[in-house]
DNA sequence: CTGTTAATGAAACTGTGTTGCAACAGGATA
DNA sequence: TATCCTGTTGCAACACAGTTTCATTAACAG
């Protein structure tokens, strides 16, 4: 479940524009998809949910346009901890980076942010002498839920 | 490059023994090979060691003892940001977690330790009352070298 | 409107990882 | 050391995410 997006929609649309790449119809459908996508998608379901848009739509400009997108910045890749086969989840890139949080046992993904892991990317910045820019930290265990009601 | 084995060799060996899993000739080899790693191999990589030592070995097993020592805590997964391909890198669990830093531009693989990580991860268990299982922090930017020596 | 050039769709292909099953071997027991 | 039970192996076939090739189509600058 993303975070509440606080910005105005047409975001993705409006950066892929300014640098002066094509806004097909294919793209602009897709870049809706993720945009306004309530949890996490893999490329099949995003596939799936561009497909009731414009069922002409296939799956190879869905992998090339999530490609793009990662190349530019604008979306992240999740694994979310393998939990669910190999596939990746794609989420717009946020302001803050976040972590997320897989639990072993539902299923569930959870974010938080945190100075601590500002102040961490910060330090290898400056320690390590290395640019930064790209981050992902994930966790697998087990959520609040599931350690209370183990027996559910 | 793992940072160096501090620890007796043999550890995973006693380890599975001790949990009463069978130690067969095939594991022993794999579980070698993991444990002697100079840098982070993927299961491709480690079948082709394996092989040399014992060229009736097969992948499947690779895939299945990798995915039995994953179980169990003994190896992590890696991704290294998917910078060749969909793979996997595995190395040993070490006695205390570490941040794996991918540069863009070499290819060079970075591993660091920080108390700030140490921090973080207790902060997610205690604010968000998760139980961390395993945790994985990658970043992927570029290294002092090639910030350096950006024409090379 | 037109031309250039990048993007698309379709099919075939890669490569990683998995499954079903018959044959085999670890290691506990006597 | 021989025997048995059960987990493990090897092989072949499979599943599936993601990529490549290339002919066709459509953005958008002029």
């Amino acid at each position: 479940m993303p975070l509440p997006a606080t910005e105005a929609p047409g975001r993705l649309q409006a950066a892929l524009a300014s640098r002066g790449l094509r806004l097909t119809r294919q793209r602009r459908t897709i870049l809706g998809v993720v945009e306004n996508a309530k949890q996490h998608l893999d490329a099949s379901q995003i596939l799936r949910h561009a497909k009731k848009l414009d069922p002409e739509i296939d799956r190879v400009t869905v992998y090339r346009t999530l490609k793009l997108l990662k190349r530019h910045g604008l979306v992240d890749e999740l694994d979310l901890m393998h939990m669910q086969g190999e596939k990746h989840f794609y989420e717009r890139r946020p302001q803050r980076d976040h972590i997320h949080m897989a639990c072993l046992r539902c299923g569930k993904i959870m974010e938080f942010e945190s100075d601590l892991f500002d102040r961490l990317k910060g330090q290898i910045q400056r320690d390590c002498r290395f640019h930064i820019v790209v981050s992902r930290l994930e966790v697998g265990g087990y959520c609040a839920d599931c350690r209370t009601n183990p027996s559910e």
